[in-house]
DNA sequence: GAGTGGTCTAGACCACGAG
DNA sequence: TCGTGGTCTAGACCACTCA
């Protein structure tokens, strides 16, 4: 067998995606419709669509269609360490967020994040935003609940929280570090169900971890977005001409 | 249907290798004998074991069988960008990197990235690295043709190359910014084949540009790994007490 | 209720890896 | 050569969505 069937049938859906024959937001045909067009079982017609769906091209909806997905058209999220970069943002991508400031006791993943013991409690801000009407991201922001109380009720204007560790700041709290960790992993079961996620998916997650001059570990915040729909940017300027050591 | 079989199954199987039942390395049932064990077809075998692999929990080989993965224990990337941490790299990991120097005429994504014409020649710095014997990563970092003569042949030492902005302003180049990118994306067919990664897998991206107090690009690096081998780590001192603005 | 994708069965043959 | 996973078929029933 030179390539499996599946292959071709995902090679022929690609390329008509590719020249335009089937447009972003298009429903594709049915899956009978497949299995007589290209003469295969509904399983290999089955297996050709989930592999679409892996490369991020089509979108299946149980019950309503398989659909060409739009590009993927990624929001970036600028580091806090970055200099001179401003935050672009979301250039003509809506993006609506939801803030819930609240608290919660520490536990596992959280107490090394935040440097706490477990059952310390901390309070929390959610953030919740959602782009052309679909949920799209979600972050849990944690800061001691002393350091709390001198923050102004965030008004969400990004969704990563960008105005937490600001508003630290302009409340007289010396931050000296800034730390990001990017990952990928699957979804907790309550990631997948706010963030609507099919089986499978990934998300990419960034852990930023502020940390005042006295080594105490002021803001943690969770970022988790679909993978394929975020992209990180970091960005430094070098100190004068040649002084400067790379780190 | 309450829960699917095959979640069943996979649920079973995860249990199993939580408990330590199966350990890493372990080679699970062959898919005959865990239809028998489950009492299902071979389909939902093979289902469960999809969605096992998706999570990286096990790795399945042609003609040999499926085996438990080791727990993921991520190699750290330090951005270029960061302040204040080593390189501390793979512990207890066994990383070797190979590179080639060479040089190619720049085409499509490259252009983009070194901001140059097509057709441009770039010196190229291939850099391959293995882990535990088998393939893990991928860097091509370009430099213009010019700048690359004032380079050593370079010893690689890390998979990212980071020696190569090192090196050029050892040589006397004035950086004056650097810019990290993160993505994640299905991997190009060159990719899978030197990385053996299996189908419907995806890498994890690092594009970093090092611009010189001109405006040149000076290098322009593309860094490629599975994404669930790599972490991304990016940290920013921040200066003095409280006169720092965070941008 | 009609039509969609999701799950599942019981078979079959093929391609790869190792002895 | 033999056992492994990879592909494929032709059917069946279920769960979700929407008119």
């Amino acid at each position: 067998m030179c390539v499996a069937r599946y292959q071709q049938v995902a090679d022929s859906i690609r390329g008509q995606i590719a020249d335009g024959t089937l447009s972003a937001g298009d429903r594709l045909p049915t899956e009978p419709e497949l299995v007589d067009e290209y003469a295969v079982s509904r399983l290999t017609v089955r297996h050709a669509l989930d592999v679409l769906q892996a490369e991020g091209l089509v979108e299946k909806f149980h019950g309503r269609g398989t659909f060409v997905r739009r590009p993927p058209q990624r929001v970036a999220y600028v580091s806090a360490c970055s200099d001179g970069l401003p935050q672009p943002q979301a250039e003509n991508v809506e993006i609506e967020t939801y803030v819930r400031p609240g608290s919660v006791l520490a536990e596992a993943p959280l107490t090394a994040l935040m440097q706490v013991e477990r059952g310390t409690e901390l309070a929390e801000y959610l953030y919740f935003s959602r782009r052309d009407k679909r949920p799209y991201s979600l972050a849990r922001i944690h800061v001691p609940l002393d350091l709390a109380e001198l923050l102004d009720t965030p008004t969400a204007r990004l969704p990563w929280g960008a105005e937490i560790p600001h508003g630290l700041q302009a409340a007289g709290v010396r931050l000296a570090h800034i730390t990001e960790r990017v990952t990928t992993r699957p979804p907790t079961q309550d990631e997948a169900d706010h963030l609507n996620l099919p089986a499978g998916a990934t998300v990419l997650e960034v852990e930023r971890t502020s940390v005042d001059d006295r080594g105490r570990v002021v803001e943690g915040a969770q970022l988790v977005a679909p993978q394929d729909r975020i992209e990180v940017v970091f960005s430094k300027a070098l100190p004068g001409s040649e002084g400067g050591d790379l780190r």
